[in-house]
DNA sequence: CGCCTATGTAAGCAGATGCCTACGCTTCTG
DNA sequence: CAGAAGCGTAGGCATCTGCTTACATAGGCG
């Protein structure tokens, strides 16, 4: 668990899971969105996947990074013990959500 | 947020907030808890006040610190953009219990 | 095979970070 | 006011970490 909050701790990974949250991408993809260089990615990407945050497979020569999502729900049931009445306010994110959803530009 | 995600990343600052989630403390009796040195933990102590995961209140020459629950409702929703049906978990979580919640909740 | 593509790995450097000791600053208390 | 109690701050040190430039490895293709 602390794996994974190290984990997130770096920006740059945070962004590399924003990326794969619209889908699965192969390394060098990844590694063209950012400025910096390729095995500075590559190193990112196997401190998620220690962290248990990203998945991996091998295609060809290829590597196919996706994040693994269970990893969010194991983090949402560890942050929520620091959160005594956390239900009550989960309920209102999932609403505030739910009406941020239904409309593109909420505010 | 991401100064809340990297005041996270250390052990120490979790355990922390670990005993602040048994109610307010001031910062003495914490640094009690802990092998380490008083000044360690005061500088942690800024570092999660900083990241808005704790508040702080003077009382007299002591410091009162105590978990800002709100900053875990920001990170759980945060943290939800990178789990796609993870607002249909948290919507469902959030009617069960607001169904729960219409008896009186002990105190 | 020989070479190219796609990626991970190694070594080294610079900046960030946690811890320690010493010290400074408030707020009580008599 | 003087001294103590309770904490934060400063400076220095050791370690960690992310980045870069080579280099290694593995699969695909002629």
């Amino acid at each position: 668990m602390q794996a994974m909050l190290k984990a997130l701790a770096e920006p740059r990974r945070v962004a590399i899971l924003e990326l794969l949250s619209g889908g699965e991408m192969r390394a060098g993809a990844i590694a063209e969105h950012f400025e910096t260089t390729r095995p500075a990615i590559s190193e990112h990407l196997r401190v998620l996947e220690d962290a248990g945050l990203v998945t991996q497979r091998r295609e060809g020569t290829r590597r196919i990074y996706a994040v693994r999502k269970e990893s969010f729900a194991e983090l949402r049931r560890f942050l929520d013990r620091f959160w005594d009445d956390g239900l009550t306010r989960l309920k209102d994110a999932a609403e505030e959500e739910a009406r941020a959803r239904r409309r593109p530009r909420p505010r």
